[in-house]
DNA sequence: GGATTTATGCAATTATGTTGCAAATATTTA
DNA sequence: TAAATATTTGCAACATAATTGCATAAATCC
């Protein structure tokens, strides 16, 4: 599966990366790169980390998640995206109750209207709350 | 003008204070620490622009700014905010030809319909385009 | 399997943000 | 206004996050 996925992305197979992809598709939300710092104990470097999450975006397998602090998060994209060019035109969930970060692929994104000679090219959303199974 | 500000602010009236407030009265979009370091030249330590920028925003003077990459922007609130309460929501609007970023009033971040059980409470939204002045 | 390309790990460096504490400055109050 | 009190500042030290160069190791290509 993973393989299948690095090949298709034209991205030499390593372990690293073949670790990296996997804890991507069996995590619930978004991953930051502290996320797999954990997770991956003492497998690799923290640079190999920097490095693959580089390499993920560039290829459009991941993309980046905009947060109102500074931290940086990543999750797989859905649907195909080239060379950095990601339609991730979906609104971003922030549940603050398990403090996962979710991509909610069947929102998009709503157009608004802009003042006067403002020309929109790109918006993105983050929706604060609670998620299905905080809500009980 | 500044002073005022401040005082109206309960916050007490430091060169520092001046200088930073200053600043951001006079500029365009928004501002990050390093802008602020930068334009203050040797004036003043980081450390006190850090604790500046952080009781502006408890008084409520100026919030935050969600950004894609994990910087951290400023900018002026233009009601009055209390307390750290802000009320924000307004769109965020990231010029990437001048690479300024400014807050659209007058635009309030529209509702979204979320999948069921999705509760939320705040949302933000950056648009990304050319502003008034890089469209010519 | 050998040549070439690409990725990795390590060390060093830079950037960013925080904390404690003494000195300096601002505000209060008598 | 001057002393008393409260707040802010600057410095040093520390902590964390991210980047770069380079030699080694591994993957891909033929």
């Amino acid at each position: 599966m993973v393989l299948e996925i690095l090949k298709k992305n034209n991205l030499s197979v390593t372990e690293g990366r073949k670790k990296i992809l996997e804890f991507f598709l069996t995590s619930e939300g978004a991953l930051s790169h502290a996320d797999i710092e954990k997770q991956s104990g003492e497998n690799f470097d923290r640079v190999t980390i920097y490095r693959t999450l580089q390499k993920f975006v560039e290829s459009g397998l991941i993309h980046l998640i905009p947060t109102t602090d500074n931290s940086i998060l990543y999750a797989l994209c859905k649907e195909h995206c080239e060379g950095g060019h990601h339609h991730d035109n979906h609104v971003h969930f922030l549940c603050t109750g398990c403090s996962n970060t979710i991509c909610l692929e069947e929102v998009t994104v709503p157009k608004v209207k802009l003042p006067k000679n403002f020309v929109p090219n790109h918006a993105q959303m983050i929706v604060k709350g609670l998620c299905e199974k905080c809500t009980d």
